[in-house]
DNA sequence: TTGTACGCGTTATCAT
DNA sequence: ATGATAACGCGTACAA
């Protein structure tokens, strides 16, 4: 097991000075033609490449992006995190991931690790736990330390920094609008608690659409569920008596787990989707696609997101360091895509 | 924007050495309790931590693992990075994720990136081209250069390495030996074609299972396709060709997306699932339960995979270096759910 | 009890 | 044209 080659091994090896080889295999002109080719040859032969520590030490900068998110295991994240690395690479910068489980301790904790020298900046989206908490020191200390910092999707507005959003008002009324289009007029919700920031938004792009169309909206036909991240036992217990006896014509969803089990509910009653009830959703995931009938979904383009959030971070990151201090919001835009749990538009 | 606290601005500001702060810091007993007291509360009231990168340098580990995967959007692997990253936290190392994107040169690429100093040791599943190309040097060279590897899922036998492997071919046999149980006796498989390993060996499971039962393998109830990762048009045509007709009481497929599409042909051809015909997959993610009918899956538990391969990794790393080399391979063990798919055993 | 010197691998500056 | 030196931030053996 031989140890990796440096500067110093090289230099002792073909006796010269280490600077000399730096030199010549950084080509400068200050080298001999006759010795540059030499060092350089070694180098290539036994496949000399510098060290990115001692690169990061001297140059204090890592050319390494850290991501934090709540959960990995999540088609909507994953996709988030493909955006990101795509742009990193293409700008030559490392990606390193930390997963914070939805715990406010461990986000303190990752972001703390990352930021003592491994990072050069963080792309997050924050804990639920540090929501409901309601504490962000931890945030505005790496902001402070000069660490650039982009939030995306779970995002609050009071930090100072560059934030990459889907537009969920927008995307929900897109949803719902849909479902107006295809005839439905009696159109419930299945949503979250207002303190799940998209859950809120996507509500309230729910009761525009309706607005818009002069309906008025019943607050029996909206359930408020406590989790956007999981369908459990309980959930589907909560959808299925939601749901029963209900008369409606079309549901709108904020994830597609909810959809799922709002579709089979409704075939247990005997109702046929989408003939007697239509049902469209939000969605980041393969479930709409296979799932039967396939389902009408919002979708979120967490791909693109990453990509913007990785842009918006290098782009602090290469600014030189005396230009005015400057945070945007990007949104990032929803598209429809029809399936078969709607009807065919006219 | 004050710059990151280190140990040398400390010893400036309280007027002592370098050192000292150093000592002080890490509880030496060289320290009088004065001024460790002193120095201690000054790192505390301005959140002195230590510098990675330096630390790195300094004893040449980084406590980083990195891993290289074909694809992050993809439950298997998501499940697999969850295992990895909850071993390395308790153990106090991070996480470093590149994607190889199936991509030989990418992943040849990012191997030589984080070889140089951004990573202790590797965990990867290779890329579908690097085993088409099998073209392994790169690996063979980080190995040399005494860097610890350990392959899992997409493995390849002669790397001296670490492996750790789901028993396809016996998850495969439980499988098929369940809808035999289930009093299947015309059994199909959708699988791959030979090259990917896990459908070779998946379809060895599926031979086995049926000689077990004395019953003759017919090669027209085996459909081989292309890939294993995704379920294109083209598949999906084939798929339909494959079934249509056939007298059959049973299907294996090596993944739930093979299974949800044969699902949905059978019943387009009027088939009931599972009073016709019953189906078990292979399966990594979410689409088999909340298909309609939920699928009987054979289960990968991709998240012990992880922790198995960043336990054998880490061991590697803590390793006195003299030890002996020695290189395991585990098997993690696949686990039958049995859902809507296939009937009730007796 | 405190401080000095060195080394990790690299590059930039200054000397020879 | 080549080499010595300092610096990035840290820890430690050794000197004072």
């Amino acid at each position: 097991m031989k140890r990796k080659l440096t500067l110093k091994l090289i230099a002792k090896e073909l006796d010269v000075s280490i600077s000399t080889v730096s030199k010549a295999l950084r080509d400068s002109a200050e080298i001999s033609e006759d010795t540059r080719q030499k060092i350089k040859a070694f180098a290539k032969l036994y496949n000399y490449k510098p060290n990115n520590i001692a690169l990061s030490l001297k140059n204090r900068k890592t050319r390494t992006i850290g991501i934090i998110i709540p959960q990995i295991v999540h088609h909507f994240f994953t996709t988030v995190i493909r955006g990101v690395e795509q742009m990193a690479r293409e700008h030559n910068y490392n990606v390193i991931i930390c997963l914070s489980n939805n715990d406010f301790d461990k986000e303190v904790l990752n972001m703390e690790l990352l930021a003592n020298g491994s990072t050069d900046g963080f792309i997050l989206s924050l804990a639920k736990e540090t929501l409901q908490k309601d504490d962000f020191r931890h945030l505005t200390e790496t902001i402070d330390q000069g660490m650039p910092v982009v939030m995306f999707d779970r995002v609050v507005d009071e930090i100072p920094c560059d934030k990459v959003l889907i537009d969920d008002r927008e995307g929900a009324k897109m949803g719902v609008t849909h479902l107006l289009k295809t005839g439905c007029r009696k159109i419930a919700i299945i949503t979250t608690e207002d303190y799940v920031t998209v859950g809120k938004l996507r509500t309230k792009g729910y009761i525009e659409a309706l607005e818009s169309y002069d309906i008025k909206v019943d607050p029996d036909n909206i359930l408020k569920l406590d989790s956007i991240d999981r369908c459990d036992q309980g959930c589907v217990a909560k959808i299925k008596h939601f749901l029963k006896g209900k008369d409606l014509d079309g549901v709108f969803t904020v994830n597609e787990l909810f959809a799922v089990e709002a579709s089979k509910a409704l075939r247990t009653f005997g109702h046929n989707v989408p003939d007697d009830v239509s049902i469209v959703c939000f969605s980041d995931g393969d479930l709409s696609k296979y799932a039967t009938p396939s389902l009408t979904t919002v979708s979120q383009h967490g791909e693109q997101m990453g990509r913007k959030a990785a842009e918006l971070l290098i782009n602090k990151l290469e600014r030189p360091e005396e230009e005015e201090e400057e945070y945007t919001t990007a949104y990032i835009e929803t598209s429809l895509i029809a399936r078969e749990s709607t009807k065919k538009l006219k």
